[in-house]
DNA sequence: TTGTATGCGTTATCAG
DNA sequence: CTGATAACGCATACAA
């Protein structure tokens, strides 16, 4: 038995389908005796409502605004940062009665991408830089907004924004510490590039030159990164690519650094679990945070100041929140938006022994 | 200027639409000179492929599936046993290519029940019971899975689950909580019916009544509840609605209960979470779980193990892993799974002193 | 107040 | 290998 359809209750009524139609949408458009008759009827032949994808077909819309992440969902839902952005963006969809659809579109995984070109949805966010998921996106029409600076690869120069002005943040981040009179310092990045060796160690140039010759892959976000450096030109600095943006990989990194004699003053993290994950290692071995190694992250999680971590504030729930009105209101005008951050100096990070 | 069609390319290049749609989704179906020839000329019409909705109308699949919440989305997001079954989820959905919805219905909120009814996607898992969500969404023809018990009022007997046996479960529970001599036991539950006042302190049998008058809309599930009333039966037992199911209401139950002479000897949780805001209360307190209360929730979260309270665990994981199979895969033939959940004792029970 | 024709963009079917 | 036709289910514009 075929799916019941409005031309289905037309015929049997001896109505014109409009009719039917309009009982459903529009009450005004019939006597109230009609609509109720053709409401009885039609639930008697099982007809349960209008069919979703037709009427978005016809009306053009979806009311569906799809969240584009750069990593397995599972993922997302277990980074606080996302959580916290998720959750202020939900809030906001939710008010205007749109639906939320998740989507996963690792860097390089082209078949994820055509998940862009699938999805039925009115417009996308990016809790990502302006990568080529975005890229797709815009091509297909779509509004996009992003919410990490762009890649300096995948930068089209178009699209919606909401951040913060991470090389600024990640200057003052760099001023810290080398008023703080700190030489020898890590960076612990994501991976920039699909392959890239983990755990490995580089300086400034020569990781800079890895990404360069890789730059048509690269898919994170460097922009922290080559404001540390700048920021830190002159002292020892080493760039470790760690491999994912959590706790674990942050943690690895402080049994890589942290048990041999030439042990870095400071070690900044370009996000704050990473760092945190590198205070777990600390603490393992009956280190100090800031009295045997200063730490410091990015984005000022509430677990950051828990745990006193030095750390660049950023407005998380603003940006999910902000994200969301763009994507709902395309007439809004100011569509490239740069919040303020703010650096939050804890007990982490202190002044060189 | 109106979007580019199919029609549009087919027209101005000569060809059928058809052979237009030919070259995009069958490559076999035409000469891969024609095919490179219509290619080129789509992509400097500006157009970008074939339309989602469209697709999804003739195709009559959204390859999307969608997630029901009885809560804001941003309380999902912030509950570890949500947050869990989620990433077991996604982790299925993202294997199959298959992407993910997510819908809040609240109780009592009829217009969120549109909300089921305006989803274009091919099935709705829901994390909560069979509620009048998961109830419109059948009658839409749409396959549904839940995650926790029918509750008694909304249940029509229908619809696949994976599930524990949470009457059992609490008979278990109740067990040992008299095995231990405990006499006076608090049970704090999730609010049953919108509007039910919160933190109000009932007789089992009086909350039942309570519950059985407002049936009509009740909303959560109550079979951990009924278990626990069953097997303290005889026992001095009072039962409280903390409101929310989350640490902050535990807490404040905590705040209710500890500051009054005739503390009970125990408090039950109907999760985790709240067992853990309870114990938080305690420790504010300088009181000692099992020591001077006994504390018991359910769930077995990963928190629970760490602060060492007493529970049931059930597999969430293998909870989010089966609604996602059973979503992709209709002709799968076990559609009602009730999965084993273990009592996990730990220090937070104690025998009554 | 009700009905008619038509299009939304795509793809399956079947004929050439 | 290619093309004409007919749905998919609904709702807008317009006519009656």
């Amino acid at each position: 038995m075929a799916r019941v359809t409005q031309q289905d209750i037309a015929k049997v009524m001896g109505v014109s389908v409009m009719t039917v139609s309009n009982a459903f949408n529009r009450p005004d458009q019939l006597s109230p005796d009609l609509r109720t008759r053709v409401l009885e009827r039609a639930a008697k032949m099982g007809y349960t409502g209008p069919d979703a994808v037709a009427r978005q077909l016809r009306s053009g819309r979806t009311n569906t605004f799809a969240v584009a992440f750069e990593e397995k969902l599972s993922y997302a839902f277990s980074d606080p940062f996302s959580v916290a952005w998720l959750a202020a963006f939900s809030e906001v969809m939710e008010e205007s009665r749109a639906s939320i659809m998740l989507l996963s579109v690792p860097a390089g995984d082209h078949e994820a991408l055509a998940a862009v070109q699938d999805a039925a949805v009115d417009g996308i966010a990016g809790l990502c830089g302006n990568q080529p998921a975005m890229i797709r996106a815009r091509e297909r029409g779509m509004p996009t907004v992003y919410c990490t600076l762009a890649t300096r690869a995948d930068a089209d120069g178009k699209g919606d924004y909401v951040v913060i002005d991470d090389h600024a943040a990640a200057l003052e981040m760099a001023g810290l510490l080398r008023r703080l009179g700190h030489r020898r310092v890590f960076l612990l990045v994501e991976t920039l590039y699909p392959g890239q060796p983990r755990m490995a160690e580089y300086r400034p140039e020569e990781f800079r030159d890895l990404v360069d010759a890789h730059a048509g892959s690269l898919f994170s976000d460097d922009l922290r990164l080559s404001g540390l450096v700048g920021g830190l030109q002159g002292l020892d600095v080493t760039v470790v690519p760690v491999g994912t943006n959590s706790r674990a990989a942050g943690h690895a990194a402080g049994t890589l650094v942290l048990d041999r004699k030439d042990r870095p003053t400071a070690v900044v993290a370009v996000s704050d679990v990473m760092a945190l994950g590198f205070m777990d290692a600390l603490r393992q071995r009956d280190l100090v945070p800031g009295v045997d190694v200063s730490v410091a992250g990015f984005d000022g999680l509430p677990e950051a100041a828990e745990a006193g971590l030095t750390t660049i504030r950023q407005p998380v729930r603003d940006k999910g929140r902000l994200a969301a009105e763009l994507l709902l209101d395309p007439e809004r005008k100011d569509r490239r938006i740069i919040l303020p951050h703010e650096l939050i100096v804890r007990r982490s990070t202190r002044p060189v022994a």
